[in-house]
DNA sequence: CGGCATCCTTATGGATACTG
DNA sequence: CAGTATCCATAAGGATGCCG
């Protein structure tokens, strides 16, 4: 953050929006939703992460694993058993990734009503006698 | 959600997962923080806002206004004066971002070092004797 | 099974110019 | 001042095929 006129300012390429945009990762969320119950295999994942492409599902595994927040095991059997879970500093996501998760599943009716007027309202703009 | 041998699915196309893509837009949490201390000017935001182009900011802007998060109050002198400010709706989403923003703060130097050393440790992959 | 490499399409976002 | 419109470069992401 920066002073201006004696407004905070958010700055850009500061560390803080590195982390910003790495939790504003699409599946970042419900992945950590599907890790904090506890070691998941990657196809599993795969399965609960309805509409998740191989590629993004792994993408996002790499950036978390790369970033500490996930632990990737990989047990040398045939075929070969790779189990993902959270690191105790991913773990600490969960409280607020599953906040977000419960007020999205809380609050998305209301938004979507939101949404119908504004969409409503903008293709009527004009006032009624 | 929906269930797949005892384990929940987090579905696509679900309206949950709609509300999950509009908060993990690169801009709404630092938005939503600028925000919360009171209305804002258009301008004003966008100086807070380093690095935000108007383009993304008018966007950002209109989803959230749009969902019902921020409400748009137009003061027609010359020139135009544009105030935003948090809904009631938008406003609970502060302790939500909030958080997010503090804990990016706190551990942005712990995930940087991750991060150096997963780099390390792929560049080097061979067991030193 | 758990990937990686490639190709290709679409979405995102920056720069610029113009307007009420 | 607060936008809209347009163009353009790049990034994100899906589909497919191959491999240890």
């Amino acid at each position: 953050m920066r002073e201006l006129g004696g407004a905070d300012v958010y700055l850009r390429n500061c560390a803080s929006r590195n982390v910003l945009s790495l939790l504003s990762n699409k599946w970042l969320c419900l992945v950590v939703g599907v890790l904090s119950s506890g070691p998941v295999r990657f196809g599993a994942l795969r399965r609960r992460l309805d509409g998740i492409t191989q590629k993004m599902l792994t993408q996002t595994l790499r950036e978390m694993e790369r970033a500490g927040l996930v632990d990737r095991r990989v047990y040398p059997t045939t075929p070969p058993r790779v189990e993902y879970s959270l690191t105790p500093l991913g773990a600490e996501l969960e409280a607020l990734t599953g906040a977000i998760r419960v007020w999205s599943e809380e609050h998305m009716e209301q938004i979507a009503a939101a949404r119908a007027d504004y969409d409503e309202r903008a293709a009527q703009p004009v006032e009624p006698l």
